[in-house]
Formats: structure tokens, C-alpha cells, sequence
DNA sequence: TTGAAAGCGCTAACAT
DNA sequence: ATGTTAGCGCTTTCAA
């Protein structure tokens, strides 16, 4: 059982002091003199005193703490973000209330209310693959709680949005492998519903367009991008002959050109690939795989460093643009048109 | 800014009811007549009432909060444990506060007290690398609240310890090398404080002596088990003619596995390799990765439903003996025999 | 079945 | 520099 905790009133007592003087003492309140600081503190220590951040929170109506809500949890990107915000948060006395939707819009709903309730100062969050309607966030807004999103944002809002510029790299790597010599190009993705991947498609339609390429909508494999669904898609991949495969994430796409290699063809000369994070996978896999490097940690920060500043007043993020957090490709074998 | 939000005390007002009969009404507490409950609950709704769970937490005191410290958020195994927690804790209606020690144990005693400070109803722990002293743990007790530790687990402890047999699954990692001919086997692992680093080490002078091999100690090596220094790591795997590596985790070993192909040596013809965790990795690199299956979220799984319950009063868990949960050995290409 | 009142531990405005 | 007092919003005993 929870046994009593020590409280400003025993403190108090056991001074002769007032509970106030007690709370100013603790806190370092330059009206309380020196000699009755160092008493309070001693004492407090002493009798093991830990503050009520409970009590506090109820009368300051603050809570230093921040609720995130990602898609998953056991995601190799979403565990460097999360790393990135706790780093932030922990320097500047904050906690992190975390849940994850699992790619469940009814989850994520449920984890906005039971974080309102928990009346965490702001939140942070990054959206279910299932998640058509935006209404669950409304509540925030009519309770006046900041709302950062980041990696996967919605469509149009007016809320902060925090992303790497996913148009940008998904041309990036469907023009590396035309440059390359590829022409028959297939794109394994997430559903488009999700910025992320929608803004990747427009960026491979792009670099088609510009080598004069035509798109083939049977060129597009949409599932979960786990590595099962990339073993799943090499099938396709030899039987459309591609001689080039873009794909949303590391791990599928390792997975992918495994089984593509297993199944006869050889990588990069006859199917060059690219995958897209920067996971260790891309660099151990064999051949190392050229993909897009997304910074998590540095994602993660950048989200919780806005958010703080606008707890404390020194932003205002309504006023802000959206924040793009720059990529790049990295160029490895899998890819490389004069491989031997 | 926060908006003020709508109390019990609103809706009283409104119905012309106490508060209590609110609260009551609320909760579906029995003597609340139907009719009564029913416009209670509708004029909540209406108001978008959301009930202020600090000021019950204050007022019963428990959070209905679990609070996590792992060494470090963005690994494989740990996204993996803490998903499990996740999913449990939050069908039960409890939150997550997690953080991060970066295996440092100042940070981790932050954290602790931090916890404490919010008052979480129990607390779920796998100790920081650097961690050698548990005095800041002493104030869990002090406060009674409950402390389960999972994975990297204190040397003796009276609180519940959930592992998997570390000592068994190095013993079954170096046998199987020697059963596939390794006589001159390496080590790499991290520091022999923590026990899943420890236990293994014992497990694998076991599978020696089992085979009357002599142990040297210039096959030990012991890092940070990153991609790193797995690459380090390799110089010294060739210069020491290891015909056989057993490494502590699947980054760290196919890092060094890849390595060690690139200064000359052939795997496995000549050095054979086993990893730990059954990471994507171990499937995705080439050749693939013998390794020991961890089941990651079944012990978060296990941890969270231990402590809840604990909580809820079903089981005490200061009198259960710790638990092991099952893991095995998953054979594949890096470590047979006769392999072509 | 409902109401009144006290109090969880803290903070902050207002005294002194 | 310190004290007094009034809540923050909820739960819960006791009374009606």
C-alpha cells in the first residue's frame, strides 16, 4: 500500500513556519531570507520530502507534461523521434505521457480524450494510417491545449506541422534510379491517405514525368510496408520485369530485395533498389541499400523544442509554417548502374 | 491559452443537483436513480464535460499512471517491450510516463524521482549500463510503490525481477559454434555489471568447459554492442583467428559479420556467428543470422499485466519469484557447418 | 436517493 | 520576510 507522504504542513510544523514560506522556500523565492531557505531545504530532505506535483498541478492547472500518440511504438523511426523528445522534455522538466494508436483511428481518439483528461499541457502526435476524420483533435483545440504534428500530418489543418519533405525525396530516389538506367520503375508504399506517402507518389510521378516516362498505375503495390509485405511484393516486382523499386521504408525494402534476389534476379544489375529512413538495415543488408536519410532524433527535438517554447510563451506556433526538416539521399550499391 | 472547462460543479448547477450526485452519476455508482444518471451523463456531453483526472488523482490518490525508465528508447528491443506494456496498460485504462536514462545512472535516478513526484502508481524499470548503486531506488520502497524490473535486472533484489535465461541462451549461442566446429570462440558484449551481459558470459565459459576448451580472456570484448563497435570489433575477431563469435545483440553482430567478410574471411566457411533478439537484421543480412529469439513484447506484456495485478490487489508480487521467460535459439546461415 | 461539508497538497493574492 | 486565506475539482463520509 501507499504509505503518507511527508507534505508542507509537516514541514511547516516542525519549523514553526508558515506552509507559504515552506512553498516559497522550496522554490527558491527571493522574499525568503537565506538562513530559512537552507532550514527548509534541510528539513525537507530530511524527512524525505517529495513535492506533490499532483497538488500542484490541480491549483497551477499545469501539469509539465507533454502526451505523444504515434502510430506504433515498435517502429524503428518512431522510437528515434520519441528518443529526440524525451531528450528535450527531460532537460526542460517536462514528462512524456506516451500511447500508441496502432494505425487505429478509434485508438487514436481514445488517447486524445484520456490525455485531455490527464490534462497534459500539449500535445504531440503523428497520425494513424486509419485515420480519415479529424474530429477527435477538435477538443483540443476547444480547450486551448497547443497541437504539434509531425511525420505524418494531416492534409490541411492549422495546426503546426512538422515533416522532412517527402515530395522532394521521393523524387530524389525515383530519379536516382532512371539516372541510373532504370525505366520500369515500381513504387511499394503506404496507404495515401498518409502525406507521407501520397507526397512521395507525386514525387516518383514527377521524376517519370521528367524522363518523359509513362506512369503505370500496376507499377504502384500499396500494403503495410512490414517485411512480410515486402517479401509478399517481390513476386510482383519480377513478374512486372521492374528494373527499378522505390519503396517507403528500409526494412520492406531489404526484405523485398532478399526475396527478389532469391528469386533469380540480380541486384542492383537487373533491379536496382532504394528504401527510405537510414535504418541500420540499409547499411548491413547486402547490397547495402541506397535510401533516403530521415532524421528521427533531430525530428523529435525540433517537435518538442517548438512546442516548450510555446508553453512558455516565447512563440506562438499558430502564427508559424510548417517546419520541413531536411533529407537526403544516400547513394549505396543497390542502386549503382556499373555495379560489378 | 487553456480554456476553463466545465466541472462537476457546472453541470450541478444546470440540473439543480449536488455535486456529489454528480460525481455518483458519473461513475454509474448504484445509488443513483436511472432517470437522473441518464440527464447527468447527457448534460455532461452537452457541456463537453471531460472529468479532471488530477483532481481525482489528488483527491484518491493514484494516477492511474505506470511510469517506464529504460537506458534507451530508440532500440529495437526496447520500442518492442514498451509496445507490449502499452497495449495491456491502456486496455486497462492506465497511462505511460516513460523515460529514458541514456544508460547513465544520474539520469536514471532523475527519473525515478520524478516519478515519484508524479506520483505514479507503480513503476516498470531496466537499469541504466552505468548503474552500479540502487539507493535510488530505496524511496519506491519507502513510498510503497510497487517495482518491477525487466530485462537488465539488479544482481539481488527482493522486487520482481522478469528475464529471459540469459545464462541458457549464451550456453546454447556457444555451444551450437562448437557443435558446428568453432574451437577458438569470441565473445562480444556489453558491460558484465548489467546480468543480461553477465549470465551470458557464464553461459557461454559453460559451453567451454562442456567441450573442454579453455577459456581465455583476450576473446572477451566488451563495448556498447552499437553498429560501431561491431566494426571495431572485427579488427580484433581476425586477429585473433576467432573461428567462432558470439555477439550480444543482431546490430552489433552483423555489423561485425560484415565486416569481418570485408577484411578477407569467409562466413561461415571460416567464422561463424551468432547474434541476440531476432531483429529484422538477423533475417535481412547476408549470410542470416543464427541468433537467440527475445520475445520482446510478451515481456512487456508480462511486466504490465504482473503490476496491475499487483495493483488491482490479485497478487502480491513481493512474494513471487522472479520470471523467466521463454527464449531459443533460431539457427540460420552465419554459424552451419556445411554451409556452401 | 440525494445533499452538505470536509479535505487531498499545493499556490498565490493579499495581508502584516 | 513571513503569515493568512481561499481555492484548484474531485471523492467520500455522514446526515437527511
Amino acid at each position: 500500500m501507499k504509505k503518507k507522504e511527508a507534505t508542507i504542513y509537516d514541514i511547516a510544523e516542525k519549523l514553526g513556519l508558515a506552509a507559504s514560506t515552506i512553498s516559497r522556500g522550496l522554490k527558491g523565492h527571493h522574499t525568503v531570507s537565506q538562513k530559512t531557505q537552507r532550514k527548509i531545504i534541510a528539513t525537507a530532505e530530511a524527512m524525505g520530502y517529495r513535492s506533490n506535483t499532483i497538488a500542484a498541478s490541480l491549483r497551477t492547472n499545469s501539469t509539465q507534461t507533454i502526451g505523444v500518440i504515434v502510430p506504433r511504438l515498435d517502429s524503428y523511426l518512431m522510437s528515434q523521434i520519441i528518443a529526440g523528445m524525451e531528450k528535450v522534455t527531460s532537460e526542460a522538466g517536462y514528462n512524456l505521457l506516451i500511447s500508441q494508436s496502432r494505425e487505429l483511428a478509434a485508438n487514436e481518439a481514445r488517447s486524445v480524450q484520456s490525455m485531455l483528461n490527464s490534462r497534459v499541457d500539449a500535445m504531440l502526435v503523428s497520425l494513424a494510417e486509419h485515420t480519415e476524420d479529424l474530429a477527435h483533435f477538435e477538443a483540443c483545440k476547444a480547450k486551448g491545449v497547443p497541437l504539434v504534428f509531425f511525420d505524418r500530418v494531416p492534409a490541411d489543418t492549422d495546426q503546426l506541422c512538422i515533416t522532412i519533405n517527402n515530395e522532394m525525396a521521393g523524387y530524389q530516389a525515383t530519379r536516382h534510379l532512371i539516372d541510373q538506367g532504370a525505366r520500369n520503375v515500381m513504387l511499394i508504399s503506404g496507404s495515401f491517405r498518409r502525406n507521407v506517402y501520397s507526397q512521395r507518389l507525386a514525387g516518383y510521378r514527377r521524376a517519370l514525368i521528367s524522363s518523359k516516362i509513362k506512369f503505370k498505375p500496376e507499377n504502384i503495390i500499396i500494403n503495410d510496408l512490414t517485411e512480410e509485405a515486402g517479401i509478399r511484393a517481390a513476386r510482383a516486382v519480377v513478374e512486372q520485369q521492374a528494373d527499378g523499386v522505390v519503396v517507403a521504408n528500409d526494412i520492406c525494402a531489404a526484405a523485398c530485395m532478399n526475396e527478389v534476389r532469391r528469386l533469380g534476379r540480380r541486384v542492383p544489375q537487373q533491379v536496382k533498389f532504394t528504401g527510405f529512413n537510414n535504418d541500420f538495415i540499409s547499411r548491413q543488408v547486402t547490397p547495402a541499400l541506397t535510401t533516403i536519410h530521415y532524421p528521427g532524433v533531430e525530428m523529435g527535438e525540433v517537435a518538442a523544442r517548438h512546442v516548450l517554447a510555446h508553453l512558455k510563451g516565447n512563440l506562438d506556433i499558430a502564427q508559424m509554417e510548417n517546419i520541413v526538416i531536411k533529407s537526403n539521399l544516400i547513394v549505396r550499391e543497390s542502386s549503382l548502374q556499373d555495379h560489378r
